[in-house]
RNA sequence: GUGGGUAUAGCUCAGCUGGUUAGAGCGCCAGAUUGUGGCUCUGGAGGCCGUCGGUUCAAAUCCGACUACCCACCCCA
């Protein structure tokens, strides 16, 4: 924004590392307002934080997000090699972590359910551009141990909740049901050949599958659903849908979701082509959308997996989750014009005139905060009129300016900034006014 | 990985078809007020015009390469 360091000196200027950025303090602001309430709004809903390692060993995405993924399929990780031969990857998101931790430290065996959130940067290694960084921040939760949809219903009301919070109008969930494991695979092979038959009954200069959509109809049919490409689009429409295939308990269960959704007041549309990019996903996937940040205007995605934590070498645990870009909903926030709390004001501004003042302005400025009031030091002697603007300047509401002449006369000028008054105070009149404020 | 765009002062940007001293606004510093801010006025500092090479008598300006950033595709948060 308005604040960036500069480039000084004659050696050449190290620049920060490709899709990694600096975020200043005046931005610095809408980041922690985020977190704020986020934190205030997970502990309501009884989520405890967890903080986990950014480095895992490569093989836990390898089997976590799946190898069908794009984050694996197209090396889109930071992996490296250690000194002890041991490959490692930055995480480029935050559920295989947690469920590592819950795993190894064996709390799932103890407990019938877990809520966890956390926030912390993820890694992959794109081209960045609006809206997707190299190093970008997640905040998460993960629900373990219930797999009735109340517990979906829940985390998606929480992710609308929190948009609310933050000031967005409107907000709707895109939801989706993807099927569980079994249902999944019986469709991806329906799917596979109805593909298939498209291609073959085709005729000449009809609409056909781009190239990406052929690779996807071998590895991961479901995903010729995501292309944007508008030949694809139209044929994907006339490809049955995997809402219309899962099975009869999968259908029971989104139904039970919507129900629920319902009778909270969120808001939602389903959306038939919302297929997530990870792998471990099962029945409910969700999303939601912000504009004007952007291509990438996915703030919030989400959905249950009920195999990961088998998958992962843990007991049977069904679970849901959700993840939100902090960069995106950052933008977006910027884009509505909500903007965070105002920082709080300065009070005091304490100058000293001279080196003879100096000594007893610094005295000052840490009685008022050994007090808790904010107090700006000028940390040398400046003249009253430099002084006096860098106080208003600062927005400070009182200027404390003490040089030789109030040092003879053991006072302190005390001139308010608004009004422009200013009495000649003693130094116990001072800190007693400081004391109170 | 594939396209397109941009690169001039701390920031936002002018600089026409090459021409000698590279500008504005904002910000910063200072003076007007020899110890009093905000408003105003005046002055000042700050640029190897992204880097390297080429064309030319002459390049911020034209050409090429490189690098970085931005935007989009892909994918995702």
């Amino acid at each position: 924004m308005s604040e960036a360091p500069g480039q000084e000196g004659g050696a050449q200027a190290i620049q920060a590392i490709r899709g990694m950025k600096d975020v200043f303090p005046a931005e610095v602001r809408y980041y922690q307002w985020v977190e704020k309430t986020a934190r205030e709004l997970f502990e309501l809903y009884g989520y405890r934080e967890i903080r986990t390692p950014v480095l895992e060993p490569t093989e836990l995405f390898a089997r976590s997000v799946g190898d069908s993924s794009d984050i694996v399929v197209s090396k889109q990780m930071y992996t490296f090699v250690d000194p002890g031969e041991r490959s490692n990857t930055l995480r480029p998101e935050g559920t295989a972590g947690v469920v590592r931790a819950l795993i190894e430290s064996g709390l799932l065996k103890e407990t019938s359910q877990q809520k966890l959130y956390y926030i912390g940067p993820m890694f992959r290694y794109e081209k960045p551009q609006k809206g997707r960084l190299r190093q970008f921040t997640q905040i998460g939760i993960e629900f373990f141990g219930i797999d009735h949809p109340a517990a979906d219903a829940e985390v998606i009301t929480l992710c609308t909740h929190l948009l609310n919070h933050l000031g967005f109008k409107g907000v709707t969930t895109r939801l989706n049901n993807i099927g569980c494991r079994e249902c999944r695979k019986a469709y991806n092979e329906v799917l596979r050949k109805a593909i298939a038959e498209l291609v073959s009954s085709q005729e000449a200069g009809e609409p056909s599958w781009c190239d990406l959509c052929e690779q996807r109809a071998k590895v991961n049919p479901m995903r010729v659903f995501d292309c944007k490409v508008e030949e694809c689009r139209l044929l994907a429409s006339k490809l049955p849908k995997i809402s219309d295939s899962v099975c009869e308990t999968c259908a029971r269960h989104s139904e039970r979701l919507a129900g629920l959704l319902d009778a909270a007041g969120v808001s939602y549309t389903l959306a038939p082509d919302l297929v997530r990019g990870l792998d471990y996903y099962t029945r409910t996937v969700f999303e939601i959308e912000q504009g004007g940040i952007g291509a990438q205007n996915a703030v919030i995605g989400g959905g249950r997996y009920d195999n990961l934590v088998e998958d992962l070498g843990g007991p049977p645990t069904p679970a849901v989750g959700m993840s939100i870009g902090l960069e995106r909903l950052v933008l977006a926030l910027q884009a509505a014009e909500l903007e965070p709390p105002p920082e709080p004001e300065v009070e005091f501004y304490i100058l000293a005139l001279d080196e003879a003042a100096m000594g007893k302005a610094f005295e000052l400025a840490e009685y008022a905060r050994m007090h808790g009031v904010p107090v700006l030091f000028d940390c040398q002697p400046r003249s009253a009129r430099a002084g006096l603007r860098a106080a208003s300047k600062a927005g400070a509401r009182v200027a404390l300016i003490l040089g030789t002449y109030e040092m003879e006369r053991g006072v302190c000028q005390w001139k308010n900034l608004e009004t422009s008054e200013q009495v000649e105070l003693t130094f116990e009149e001072i800190e007693r006014n400081l004391a109170e404020a």
